[in-house]
DNA sequence: GTCATTTTGTACCACTTCGCAAAAAATTAA
DNA sequence: TTAATTTTTTGCGAAGTGGTACAAAATGAC
């Protein structure tokens, strides 16, 4: 990943910072609140840089997302998979959800896909598939490990695996709200601790505490 | 409620059906992208008429919800307390919440809060209230039909009835996402099913099945 | 009919929106 | 130096934004 030395007029700005910032707008403003003009003063760059760089709007936000996703979303996945005892992977998942959701600062802001596009996904559809896919996503990471959990007999035989996951996606899905309602921090963990909770004893799971 | 004949030139629309209109659009495009023009359009009125009989977006908006949730929530809130085994009750509330995530057409739309102005809630402080507020509302409704099962014995002692509350909540929290992401009427029922199914096994409620 | 009253329709305001064309600047290669 | 290449900067344009002023229209009261 080291610098090109590149041909023309090197460019002013670092790309994956450039995104960085366009994403903080976007979860700040929303994604039609937020203009071009919000994007071109949050990552110092001029409209048509913006432009040439990333493309329209749309593919800016799409950049953004991507970028955070392969950045925060691998650590996650990474947090429920790695640790054998679904408890503790599920706390941990959801420590890192709850961090994601809050900013440095300490706003709880909510989620840059869930929390930010939901208001025009049914109106356009490329933005609904964008909802869409992130939530199949989440469903699809929490059937895996429920599915791993029946297989290793940490919950109940014959329990509802499908059931199960969607539930802990309800719970991924509320965080998000209540974060983007302004519930604090520590909040926010109590409500995934005590969900994750029941949510187990529901599993019938070897009983945690 | 019958019409007074009033005194000036009598007004071309129906306020109750105005706002009908304008919540649908707000549902469908979201809250910043519905532009007065669009309300227009919908509700034929012409933009001063609006302005003069709602006042500016915002309270358009709200006074669209307010409509709508005297109309809906009040149904819910029956469905739930006047049943009085809590599994038909919460079966009940939530087949209605269903329906009024889904329109008329079929098209899973969401909720008109949640789902509508949740992009726009962190930066604006008036809908933040808007969204913390209708988030509250539900979390005290579930609070209170949850200590009624409890006092009723219909969930174990001990349980923790402030996580089943927020768990039910999450639930809702999950439908409007669902709905808004394109999840036909049919699977968000199923969804709903075994998420209270499996929140009153958590409950140590008395088995329904 | 005439007046007071209320709503409607037309037109407009200043501002912002996304998107782009074209020129200017900064660099490497020759 | 000159040329080629890439990025930045300036500025524009057509459309849309929320909001409002003001005259025209439609009614009941007198």
């Amino acid at each position: 990943m080291t610098a090109k030395p590149a041909r023309g007029r090197p460019r002013a700005y670092d790309p994956e910072e450039a995104l960085a910032a366009a994403l903080d707008e976007f979860r700040r403003r929303g994604y039609t609140a937020t203009s071009l003009d919000h994007l071109s003063d949050a990552t110092k760059m001029a409209r048509p840089s913006l432009y040439a760089a990333f493309g329209n709007k749309l593919e800016i936000y799409r950049k953004a997302v991507r970028q955070y996703a392969e950045e925060s979303a691998e650590r996650r996945r990474r947090a429920l998979f790695e640790e054998p005892v679904l408890d503790k992977g599920l706390e941990a998942y959801f420590g890192e959800i709850v961090a994601a959701y809050v900013s440095k600062e300490g706003e709880p802001l909510g989620c840059p896909v869930l929390s930010v596009i939901s208001g025009e996904a049914a109106a356009d559809p490329e933005i609904g598939a964008e909802l869409s896919a992130a939530v199949g996503k989440t469903d699809a990471l929490f059937l895996k490990r429920m599915t791993m959990a029946a297989e290793a007999g940490e919950i109940a035989p014959g329990a509802d695996i499908r059931g199960l996951a969607a539930m802990l996606a309800a719970l991924q899905h509320s965080l998000a709200l209540r974060a983007r309602a302004g519930t604090p921090r520590p909040e926010l963990q109590a409500i995934a601790r005590a969900h994750v909770t029941l949510a187990l004893r529901a599993a019938g799971a070897a009983r945690p505490n």
